[in-house]
DNA sequence: CGTTTTTGACCGGCGC
DNA sequence: GCGCCGGTCAAAAACG
């Protein structure tokens, strides 16, 4: 079942560190998952102790630049981080190999084993009238989906630099409307390429490290 | 006219 | 095996 996945998830934990070394175990706290955990189910994300609490300036404080800090804490009351949490990557273990495949169905295979790779994940919950919080970096839609059970529909987003296959998806809390989760997948080969501002290069540099 | 968004189709995984 | 559901594709539309 689901939690079969979710134990291999957690066992295929190589270096997720990448993400948190940014938030100092310190300034981690626990925290009710809030009505998450059905998200997270979702999210397909991993179990609940690898949910965590931050207070709100640790997640400003990791936003590429100071002016998307601003953005992100000045309008709508300021939106408050209620919660973030990683997941890793859950692998392929299948590998299946036939070569005569027509073209679209070697198109196909492609697909499906790019798909197979789950990137390492991380997500956290904002209260903002924005859905598309702006972190710094470029992105295209690519889709939009009603979710069960919600009057929200949840939209993908692909990072639009090459190479660069780094997702995230946004959508709006069933629970409570007012709340946005979004969801990073993947890390940027890159620094932040979108609408570079005055802020300095090696702050904006360094938090691409994390993102 | 190049890029992004929209949106229905399609696919795979999962539960029954 | 079938149907449901989430995630992605890709053609067409919209945008700047």
């Amino acid at each position: 079942m689901q939690n079969q996945g979710l134990f291999e998830e957690q066992q295929e934990m190589p270096t997720p560190m990448g993400f948190f070394s940014t938030f100092p175990p310190n300034n981690i706290t626990s925290c009710p998952p809030l009505g998450c955990h059905q998200s997270l189910k979702a999210f397909n994300i991993a179990a609940p102790h690898h949910h965590h609490a931050l207070p709100t300036e640790t997640l400003l404080s990791s936003l590429s630049s100071p002016k998307h800090r601003e953005h992100l804490a000045s309008d709508f009351g300021g939106p408050r981080l209620l919660s973030l949490q990683r997941s890793s990557a859950n692998l392929c273990k299948k590998n299946g190999v036939d070569d005569h495949l027509g073209v679209s169905a070697m198109k196909m295979k492609r697909i499906k084993a790019r798909r197979k790779v789950r990137e390492p994940r991380f997500c956290f919950k904002t209260m903002s009238e924005v859905d598309v919080l702006d972190d710094g970096y470029k992105w295209r839609k690519y889709g939009q989906k009603v979710v069960k059970n919600t009057q929200h529909p949840r939209s993908y987003y692909r990072c639009t630099q090459d190479n660069c296959r780094v997702k995230k998806r946004v959508e709006r809390l069933a629970e409570d409307p007012r709340m946005v989760i979004t969801t990073y997948e993947g890390r940027h080969v890159h620094s932040p390429s979108h609408d570079l501002d005055d802020s300095q290069p090696s702050d904006s540099q360094l938090n691409n490290f994390f993102w």
